[in-house]
DNA sequence: CGAAGAGTTGATACACCTCAAGTCTTGTGG
DNA sequence: CCACAAGACTTGAGGTGTATCAACTCTTCG
């Protein structure tokens, strides 16, 4: 269940502020008055955040914890399109756009996150416009990244995909051990199967190639080593 | 060749800028001001207007003509990720983030564009804020645009692929006509391949087969007839 | 420790790709 | 305006890789 928490143990509502990219051009004092206006929120793992059933007009930011960012289709089929972090934000559409929700979005891990009011947040654009500038910084950043998810999709052999999925887990995810990059995976084969295209057999099938071929070690369901000398 | 054109026969300055959304907010005063820094440029049916080996680090906004927005991978091969028409901008990823431009942009018929050099467009934020978030609202309606075709290209069987790009031709391209939508097609079979993430032989055998079903009616190469009662 | 869920592996089917030959458009030049 | 050549498209045959279905094994967590 949510918890709404204006003032909350939990977190230093100054500190967090600053690792927003969005809020980085701001000065101290206009960061207590961003403050004032946030509202924080609190989902358990598993919990869904946004869906098309509950939508929310409202920016969300995270400040702590993993979501992953879904499509469903008619057929119930799922596309994951963002795996999303500290400092991520979303709700987009619905603050820009009159177009209705179409995206689930669920809590990889406990997570924390700030929200804004479509309302408030219009009134603090207007404000500080560097704000906007901020925004349009990111939003072009994941335009690009899901421009590279389409050529990924539309034209890259499946080998290729499994390598850079490998590649941008072990810089999101990876910690440098004497063996090898250590990734802690977030999501289950099938999640995978849902974020590659593929199903999750193949992916299963995929990663225990690699395996044969020396170039990762699979330690449970969780985690995978890469053996060093290939990224 | 591109014709810069500050003061050209072709068009009408002041008329073209009421066609761009983010310009869509300011009033005549602050449109002659924006008219002041934009030059426009000409481009042949064919012409590379952006590639990686010339790179422009400006915003280009479509004032008439089509053109597509190409990424080629290594191997060579090309997925489309636009095709743009009128009001339409391009170039923002130089504009807003430091990544390399690693995009294509061709003009599919003969195109008039307006463009804006990064330091013009930068200072005209600082001074006309609800640009930004003109912009804002463009790219939020681009990147839900990505995510579709994300979805599209990751988790929907061809022939739903192929529905929807019927539809979304017949939207931008198709007249009514007593016998149907007459789609005007601007890509060749190869580039409907390259947008669908196909190969161009079955993309000729999925409009064999729609044909036979009488869904449409091929009109040589470059017309499709949309059958009614079929969208 | 045990049960439920997640993952793996195998056999088979099928859809798309590849390669190749042939046909049709289209636009140009006579 | 017609003929023709080049380029675009279509069609066929065969191969490949991923999806599907099913049985089984392994992790994980209560």
């Amino acid at each position: 269940m949510a918890v709404s928490c204006q003032q909350c143990e939990f977190c230093n509502h100054h500190s967090c502020m600053h690792r927003v990219p969005i809020f980085s051009s701001l000065t101290n004092e206009e960061m207590k008055q961003v403050q004032q206006i946030i509202v924080h929120r609190y989902y358990k793992k598993g919990e869904y955040i946004l869906s098309p059933l509950k939508p929310m007009h409202c920016l969300f930011i995270l400040n702590e914890g993993k979501v992953k960012v879904v499509r469903v289709n008619q057929s119930g089929k799922e596309q994951i399109l963002y795996l999303l972090s500290i400092g991520d934000f979303f709700g987009e559409t619905a603050l820009f756009t009159g177009i209705p929700s179409d995206i689930v979005v669920e809590a990889l891990e406990d997570t924390r996150l700030c929200t804004i009011s479509k309302a408030q947040f219009s009134a603090l654009l207007k404000q500080l416009p560097d704000i906007a500038l901020k925004v349009c910084e990111e939003l072009t950043h994941r335009l690009h990244r899901m421009e590279t998810m389409v050529e990924s999709l539309g034209s890259k052999p499946v080998d290729e995909r499994m390598d850079d999925l490998l590649k941008e887990f072990s810089k999101k995810y990876g910690k440098y051990t004497s063996e090898g990059i250590l990734i802690q995976l977030p999501l289950s084969r099938e999640e995978l199967a849902n974020y590659l295209g593929l199903t999750r057999e193949t992916v299963s099938r995929k990663l225990a190639k690699l395996q044969n071929e020396g170039v990762l070690k699979l330690m449970g369901h969780k985690q995978i080593l890469l053996i060093h000398r290939k990224k």
